[in-house]
DNA sequence: CGGGATCCGTTACGATACTG
DNA sequence: CAGTATCGTAACGGATCCCG
């Protein structure tokens, strides 16, 4: 936002000036899974135009958000990725998706698949619900691969996989997305096929109760409405 | 937002197509401090056209955001409030307020003074920092009193004076703005004499106490910038 | 006077085409 | 692939007017 910002004394009114114009705080989404290439967030946008995608990653990088870093080889290929001022709205991005979850808890899933948001979804998820467990697995879902590892106080994601898991779990899109969503349960996609579990079952069963403890939470949270 | 969502499948989306528009997270910021009026919302929102912000209360009234009442009385004024789903939207704001709380850090006060603004941030600043402590504070700006009270993980801020307060503080706005953001301390601004206080001394201490552990925090998660 | 509705110039956005 | 250029459309901002 560089010409219309509110330019209030409050801390939400500058937060808004940097990141509330449209797209901006989707692109961020994005970036909080790893650098991405504009291509990548293109793909991930779907409707965003490319020079508005331009427009929003120069307003970022100039106010700080993000950084591009030319990558190797004879293309003038750039990446982006966050700063740490940038990676700190990771709270505040969750916290909003927290909320506009309950929109999606009885949705159809729908195209197109966001493996990053997938990535940012589980962390979400499990931020408040999986303390103390440590936890690793590596989700195969499409053509990605999920690591997600689970520890004391901290979740991480990623796009690759883990070096040693303590399980695997292979599935489709509309299946992680049905899990994410609290409509199916880890026995139930089990049991009709549509989910294959190599490793520690037990693993798996403790991802299991996590996810569904963060939905106890979260549809908590959501009947108040 | 009606015409231009993203419609993504992902929460953060979602939440962003209703609150996404410019102007409407900085209504619900208002309205998290309780009612008010259209005529209290377009002093609040400096810039925003009369048009614009009847368009966004009748966005939040549709998307079961706000609730639009009927004041009694012979005119016909209404009141707009959040729902509980507007409500719940309180978590996001002030994660996004603690955020752009760094370019308010070092900024000087502006005007003008807004009294629902300061509310939240309190609440704000207070929630994380205040646990276990149990205060009741009167805090006397301007024309305005703002009722401060914590407890066991519950803060409460509001616009009416508390009862019962354990001690009541007296100051200007651009005071109270530099206690927010950490740019002076109790004891600074009692012995400058741009505040008073009435009532047990170690009530007002203990707050103090709060609020810099509050930016500590603040200034360690800003400090990797 | 509070609470809007209407009108209009300006800015931002969206779609597509084009270029190094 | 990573943008730039162009252009029609939608949203915004400011002012004015209206109505009880």
């Amino acid at each position: 936002m560089a010409q219309r910002t509110y330019g209030q004394y409050c801390a939400v009114a500058q937060a808004l000036d940097r990141v509330g114009d449209r797209w901006t705080l989707l692109i961020v989404r994005e970036l909080l899974s790893g650098a991405a290439r504009f291509g990548d967030l293109h793909t991930a946008l779907p409707g965003i135009a490319t020079n508005l995608l331009t427009q929003r990653l120069r307003d970022l990088e100039r106010d700080g958000l993000v950084r591009r870093e030319p990558l190797p080889g004879p293309r003038r290929v750039s990446s982006y990725e966050l700063t740490d001022v940038g990676r700190s709205l990771e709270p505040a991005v969750l916290a909003l998706g927290a909320w506009g979850m309950r929109w999606l808890l009885d949705a159809p899933y729908a195209e197109p698949a966001n493996p990053r948001g997938f990535a940012l979804a589980l962390r979400g998820l499990l931020a408040g619900a999986a303390d103390g467990e440590e936890l690793a697995v590596n989700i195969e879902v499409g053509e990605d691969v999920l690591g997600v590892r689970t520890g004391r106080g901290v979740v991480t994601t990623a796009l690759e996989p883990l070096a040693r898991p303590g399980a695997t779990m292979s599935m489709c899109y509309p299946t992680l997305a049905a899990l994410v969503a609290g409509q199916l349960d880890l026995e139930a996609a089990v049991a009709e096929g549509s989910m294959r579990i190599s490793g520690e079952r037990a693993v798996v069963q403790r991802l299991d109760a996590a996810i569904r403890g963060a939905h106890r939470q979260l549809r908590a949270s959501a009947a108040v409405s």
